[in-house]
DNA sequence: AGGTTTATGCCACTTAGTGGCAAAGTCGTC
DNA sequence: GACGACTTTGCCACTAAGTGGCATAAACCT
């Protein structure tokens, strides 16, 4: 059975009711999708079975969340929101953009205000490496969000909007970024989010590699194939 | 008015009776889909109204396509397709991989057998801007490829699986592509297929800028926040 | 306490997508 | 060319995600 994360931390009391409800119902769904997803697959848990499980008509389900995936990739979209408020609010200056980035992600994983989130996005990966259409929304998420964090570098480093490095940057963090995540979620426990930072360093540290690295000069090519042209 | 590509080809002659029908229904799909959808928005054509237009039924569609993104991004995914197998018959051998795989890319585009796939790709990526699920439809087909190769690379180049580079090699790639592409796009004209590999070189050649690129040590900073932490 | 504003649930509906099955079309052999 | 085998197609019924309108309930503010 897989162990229960611990419980969404309660709204923030200095929160109107309205606001606080919302919240509460945003990680109802949340952890019961996660929860129905994982026992039965992604396709094998209905909107109507979750929303009576928590208890809100399905309207209110559409209120809340974009679609079907937009429930279930919701703990990579809270990073990567909470990735973009962070880096909004950082001095940027004399120092390397895409290091930035990376220590602006770094910090952000270990900052995520919910509790089991390390948990959530585990189980959420999961359910995305099992489930096409899920991957394919947290791809595009990302995708735009680097998108927006691009035309606000732009903006702030006074940099040419035809200049390609800015883009290319948050590319290569994002790069490093799902190769840490995915092996992450390969490893044998310890999904913590100290391991995940870890791998981050890693893959970011091995980036100057990817790009000049050479294969043996005798690779074991496959056989001689017709012309391909 | 959006000018016609030219036609697509007829299929190759030498293939059985079936195979040719299926091909040009195939065609025919893409061909009508992009245009109707270039008309009136990718929401805005229904299914069946594409079904009537080519008439064939939407059983028909679904053997033909997994889904309604399926038919719009048949240019890229034709694109990454033909990449995956041109490299598979490439001898990588004492070479830097990432400089292979941009070469290997450069002469796809210029190799693609369909005649208008420019266009249809100008077309299509026009959709996708404007249609979050085309693009994340795209998106995850292009990760999903990427995965393959990297598996056959593994294999190829005797390469430990634990070995971030060509995960990220190919990464490079692809955020290279997906720059030259949204720059290609946009400029006013000129859509050519050498035009497009012309930019796709430019980007590549601006990953190590990228990733070593500082900011102004005065860069326009966002105000003083309160902390973030 | 009461008026205003906001959130919710109900309901009807559309469209993408799925699966079964009979009929039509193609293929290969004689 | 005829015929049996194999493959493809279209029809049909259906599901589930997703959409929009509107009355009611709940929260908020004075």
């Amino acid at each position: 059975m897989t162990p229960s994360p611990p419980p969404a931390a309660a709204p923030p009391s200095g929160l109107p009711l309205r606001e606080r409800k919302k919240l509460r119902t945003r990680h109802a769904l949340i952890d019961t999708a996660l929860r129905m997803f994982t026992e039965r697959g992604f396709d094998g848990a209905t909107l109507d079975e979750l929303c009576d499980a928590v208890e809100v008509s399905k309207r209110t389900f559409f209120r809340t969340f974009a679609s079907k995936e937009d429930v279930a990739m919701a703990p990579a979209e809270d990073m990567w929101r909470a990735f973009a408020d962070r880096l909004a609010g950082r001095d940027l200056g004399g120092r390397p953009v895409a290091a930035e980035l990376r220590a602006v992600l770094r910090e952000t994983v270990a900052a995520m205000p919910d509790e089991g989130w390390e948990h959530r996005m585990l189980l959420s990966r999961r359910l995305a490496a099992a489930t096409p259409s899920m991957d394919a929304h947290g791809l595009h998420f990302c995708n735009r969000t680097s998108a927006r964090i691009v035309a606000d570098l732009h903006r702030r480093l006074d940099v040419d909007p035809a200049d390609p490095r800015p883009r290319l940057a948050i590319d290569l963090v994002v790069a490093a970024w799902h190769h840490a995540l995915e092996t992450w979620t390969a490893q044998e426990g310890g999904h913590t989010r100290g391991a995940l930072a870890a791998r981050l360093d890693a893959a970011f540290d091995a980036l100057p590699g990817a790009l000049s690295f050479a294969a043996p000069a005798r690779a074991d090519s496959p056989p001689p194939a017709e012309s391909t042209g």
